[in-house]
DNA sequence: AGCAATTTACATACATGAATGTATGTTGCT
DNA sequence: AGCAACATACATTCATGTATGTAAATTGCT
């Protein structure tokens, strides 16, 4: 029962991602036992530590392979020209509200990272990463509200920090939430919704700070 | 360096709930050893297995201390009579928000509960009192954009549940992210603006669910 | 192509420290 | 005198990290 090419080991690899991502929803980050995973991939400790260093790197792992498809999407979106920006950081969040309601691997990551495991020194290098990409797509999407008041999508006077802050509040706010309580209404249908009254909140009385 | 009398254990047990709740942002919750907290507090662990039963009991104990002032609006909110049911709403999410711009034991609580700890099923009587104050908030506020509805402050069409869900993940969300960067804008100061823009769009684009 | 040599991809076994819970001691209030 | 409010001492569990074992896969050499 020895498993040796390279593929197969690939494929612990990933059997070992997902046995921690479950497990860690489950338990928690810090209450999981390196043991536990290793049971639910149906291999012993030895091959985790044959593949990560501890349990941080596996972390570290799991939320890379988890956050990988929304950073390719906001990724995409710096790449593609905006003729109506504000319309872009609306599909910029509804893609990601979206790709929230339809993938339980998305669900499980968010809801792991939010309510499952605690942001400590042990963690550093992921919360750095985090806190990157964090403001990477903060200022991306503050750049989008400058073009739209340029364009005049939003009123001069905006303050784009702020609207970009509430903005982002807003988004983890609704992701926050809901991952606690997915049944409490249909995201997939309502995102859009959600989105468009903040929208036009952004757009009739933007933050202003004194 | 015994103390005895009523009056300071309650202050030893006072002192150990501040201790436990600093120690848990620095290391959090699951990662805090009792011998640490008991350290900071002064005393030694068998000061904390006589006020408390392990540390799932400690951990309630400073939730409950620390979520009293903000359960207290609410409660006292309540029982105001409400003519004008969207500026309740405001003033409500406002108190919230300056008190956890104005108070570092709120901002340590709330550092501690969105970052530094893990809802597990150790933690599950903790949990239930959140879910509990939770709907129970949601209820009310939900209660008071139906009446705004009543009153013409908001659309007919309003989706008062939506609206509220929205609100909510709004709240929670500049929350959640103001505790990781207390540094990046002036929350007291700019309250009141960004409440502003959520509660115009309410009012001129309410969300509605297909 | 065939065979030794080496490395991969784990499993197993072990030692260690660390935090917990409990049991017991101690002191001063009442 | 008896209990409240701790301190101290102890045993035990438990997860971790590492050290070692091992069979198959790959490589190197001819």
């Amino acid at each position: 029962m020895v498993r040796k090419t390279r593929e197969d080991a690939l494929a612990t690899r990933d059997a070992l991602l997902t046995a921690a991502l479950q497990t860690f929803r489950e338990r928690g980050v810090a209450h999981t036992r390196l043991s536990d995973v290793a049971a639910r991939a149906g291999v012993t400790r030895g091959a985790i530590y044959w593949h990560f260093k501890d349990k941080a790197e596996l972390f570290a792992a799991v939320c890379e392979r988890g956050t990988l498809p929304v950073e390719a999407l906001l990724a995409e979106a710096s790449r593609t020209v905006q003729r109506d920006p504000l319309a872009t950081v609306k599909q910029l969040a509804l893609m990601a509200l979206k790709q929230l309601a339809g993938h339980a691997d998305t669900q499980a990551m968010f809801d792991v990272i939010f309510h499952k495991c605690e942001f400590t020194d042990e963690l550093a290098p992921v919360m750095a990463k985090n806190d990157a990409d964090r403001t990477a797509c903060l200022t991306q999407v503050q750049a989008l509200f400058e073009q739209a008041v340029a364009v005049g999508q939003l009123p001069p006077h905006t303050d784009t920090y702020l609207a970009t802050q509430g903005m982002h509040a807003y988004m983890v706010g609704l992701m926050h939430e809901w991952v606690l309580a997915p049944e409490s209404y249909d995201l997939a249908a309502c995102a859009e919704p959600l989105l468009d009254t903040y929208l036009a909140g952004l757009m009739q009385r933007p933050p202003r700070c004194p």
